[in-house]
DNA sequence: ATTTGTGCAAATCGTTTGCATCTGA
DNA sequence: TCAGATGCAAACGATTTGCACAAAT
């Protein structure tokens, strides 16, 4: 068989062995769309169309399902922009985000680029988790 | 009359007209209870509460509305924190927030205490709308 | 064999809408 | 008067859940 039928990315197994995930087809064919080809920002809608599409016939409820658990894994991190789409993001590091409210597009921005200076210091009993820019963008 | 009884704020009025929309009962009532006393973040459901509380029975319907057209008026600006509730805050100001995870609850940080640097130029035929900084917090 | 995942359809949640009724200028 | 607001209930879209069936170890 030629390299591309057999792309099932073994490593990819064993991504999702290490965290704690049993690779099973579904799994192994959603990170297969997701972490094949550099970074990718998705909705739950645009990767069930996907899956879809690639002849793997996911339920919308198993992508549900399989976000949140690559999501707890560290294998996604979930982008809050909109508050009526939730996106997920295969860059798992430290970056941010610009974020088109004409077309709902979101495009990443590295960590590197963006300081952030001057915040306070958390409430008695809190630490920051986590910090999270987001230029909001119009065509102008 | 005590001054707590009669203290539908005059001025509110005049803030309500001056954004174009007619003082009603109601829309005086919400922007009492929003603008009475410094900043705030509400949800449409908290208001609510609040307002029926207060024995001003508005409908959820119309909280909405409200919560839109103030914030198209600039009344209120809408923080996007978390995928499953909405926010408004009576800050319309340049800030930015704490939100903690834990409890869900937003603290306001002043936007002369945050400096955001090396934000790539936008993409061609877009500008900055605006920056929005979440610092996420847990309990530690 | 046992545990864990999956699909489906129904349930849920926040939010929006249609429409008849009311209200402020 | 009459455009604009409101309330209600039904519609909605995204997400979640319950449960019977299927697949992985």
């Amino acid at each position: 068989m030629s390299p591309e039928h057999t792309e099932t990315a073994p490593n990819l197994v064993e991504r999702l062995r290490h965290a704690g995930l049993r690779p099973t087809r579904q799994r192994v064919a959603l990170a297969n769309i997701l972490f094949s080809s550099g970074h990718r920002h998705v909705t739950a809608e645009s990767l069930h169309d996907e899956a879809v599409s690639a002849g793997v016939p996911v339920s919308l409820a198993t992508i549900y399902n399989t976000l949140h658990q690559f999501t707890d894994a560290k294998l996604l991190s979930q982008v809050v922009v909109d508050a009526t789409r939730t996106y997920f993001d295969t860059n798992t590091n430290d970056h941010h985000h610009f974020y088109c409210e004409d077309d709902s597009s979101l495009i990443d921005i590295e960590g590197e680029h963006i300081a952030v200076s001057g915040v306070p210091t958390p409430p008695k009993g809190s630490k920051v988790d986590r910090v999270d820019v987001i230029v909001r963008l119009r065509r102008h």
